[in-house]
DNA sequence: CATTCTAAG
DNA sequence: CTTAAAATG
């Protein structure tokens, strides 16, 4: 290798930390599906997993040298975040000492080489006004506590599904889907507003203005007409995320894995740098 | 062929009407497993199913040439029994007048060619004292019903899960299963009381004191080692019921199909003969 | 349409 | 251990 600018391909990740994000929608259905195989391949540092939909297990990936912090719901069968580490894992916190998100198990984090990684699952709001009430509280709260977690000045790698799609490249039908939880107007907004508060984009930053997607329904044929939606990030706040990727054919779940590499030492700059509108 | 005395592998099967008795335990389930094959390599003129756990299927064996008389239980997913006939079907009757039985779609029948067919699914009491004390109800009013319907003088041919085992005989681990439901000895009792009544247990009677098996447990290795019940039967009045067997390679359900051939003209005659102790 | 849980066997 | 349904997404 040359001194000078790296390009994309050949990209220093030496010291750096590979996340993945993941809703394995069913820790078990997933590892069914290859999980594991797909974890020793792609060798991810830290894993954000949401939907696990299960107790605890730390021996899932306990022979590829992963250690764990778990949050499952209260009721057993439904939601539950972890976050997996073979770097280490410390300062580990459950929940967002928000009496309703944390009965759901939708917020867990650990400092993992310095930086704080987070695993969040948002609300699905499709299932009825109650929920989309609930959804539409908690965002709200979840900024709250975000924008409390940034204020400490740590390095935030945040990984989830959001369930909202931001911006209407964001998703294959959006104008049929103006109305439909997930994209509407003020779940949109609030993306926006969440953004503004520090964090990046760091798929969109990557991707520029390429439409691709993290989640296809099971109904229809929705994945192979690629009828899709981007609802899980990669957000990031005093560090950089590089190269950042949707592993579009794993199919470990009717989500898509989001990878990048966390890059030390560049705290302050937004990842990729690329166009946001 | 000569004439005279046929033994049972040359008997005259013309103009009978072969039947099978089958816990399908969930019919999309068994058809899933190849049920409409299986019937149409094996060809019951009149088949017998309990456990169907669906809403009627009129269609499942339809492109066969059979037409059913279906009766569900009130609860979706739960019980039910069905007749189903390529010879016709004629005065069906739904239940046999018993708010519990009937709630739970427990006994259907009708007249195929002057016999009448009875499909019946007694009930487990194994998940505890209640569902042992309505079984322990239930028994002595099924007796009642079949008193009557003998007492009619017409051929009849029950067939059905009991979920009683008669004789040592009748399962591998008798000794172990004394005081466990389906061996009671108050229960073994009850089906002396129902074949005094004037039915013969034409497997039994094909059978000699051979051991042979209906239903295995799905738990632990049952069936690869045998461990099983006799707990269907085909019961026979005013009839033969002759070359009994069960198809133990089925694997349609955890039970397995028992069919025999109905012959005509032999009313009053108990079928095969057979030595029941 | 797929997941997990439950009730039932 | 297996089925089907229920809740949830």
């Amino acid at each position: 290798m040359t001194d000078g600018a790296m390009t994309d391909m050949e990209l220093d990740r030496s010291g750096g930390l590979k996340v993945t994000t993941l809703n394995v929608n069913g820790l078990r259905s997933a590892l069914r599906k290859g999980l594991a195989d797909w974890v020793e391949r792609e060798g991810p540092d830290v894993l954000l997993l949401q939907e696990v939909r299960a107790d605890p297990m730390p021996d899932a990936l306990a022979h590829l040298g992963y250690e764990g912090a778990w949050f499952p719901a209260g009721k057993a069968g439904y939601s539950g975040v972890a976050v997996l580490s073979r770097r280490g894992l410390q300062d580990v916190r459950i929940g967002m000492q928000h009496a309703e998100m944390d009965a759901e198990g939708r917020v867990v984090s650990a400092l993992v080489e310095g930086v704080r990684f987070v695993s969040v699952y948002l609300p699905s709001g499709s299932s009825g006004p109650e929920r989309q009430g609930f959804k539409d509280r908690v965002l709200g709260d979840f900024q709250a506590w975000t924008d409390a977690l940034l204020a400490g000045g740590q390095p935030v790698v945040i990984g989830g599904d959001y369930n909202v799609a931001h911006r209407e490249v964001d998703l294959k039908n959006w104008r049929g889907n103006q109305k439909n939880s997930g994209f509407l107007p003020h779940e949109r907004e609030w993306m926006t507003r969440h953004l503004a508060g520090g964090l990046t984009d760091t798929h969109r930053a990557c991707l520029g203005e390429q439409a691709e997607y993290t989640w296809w329904s099971n109904r229809a044929n929705a994945y192979a007409n690629n009828v899709g939606w981007r609802i899980d990030y990669l957000l990031a706040a005093g560090v950089n995320v590089r190269d950042v990727r949707v592993a579009r054919d794993a199919r470990l779940s009717d989500h898509a894995p989001l990878s990048g590499y966390v890059l030390p030492g560049a705290a302050g700059t937004p990842a990729g740098e690329g166009p946001v509108r």
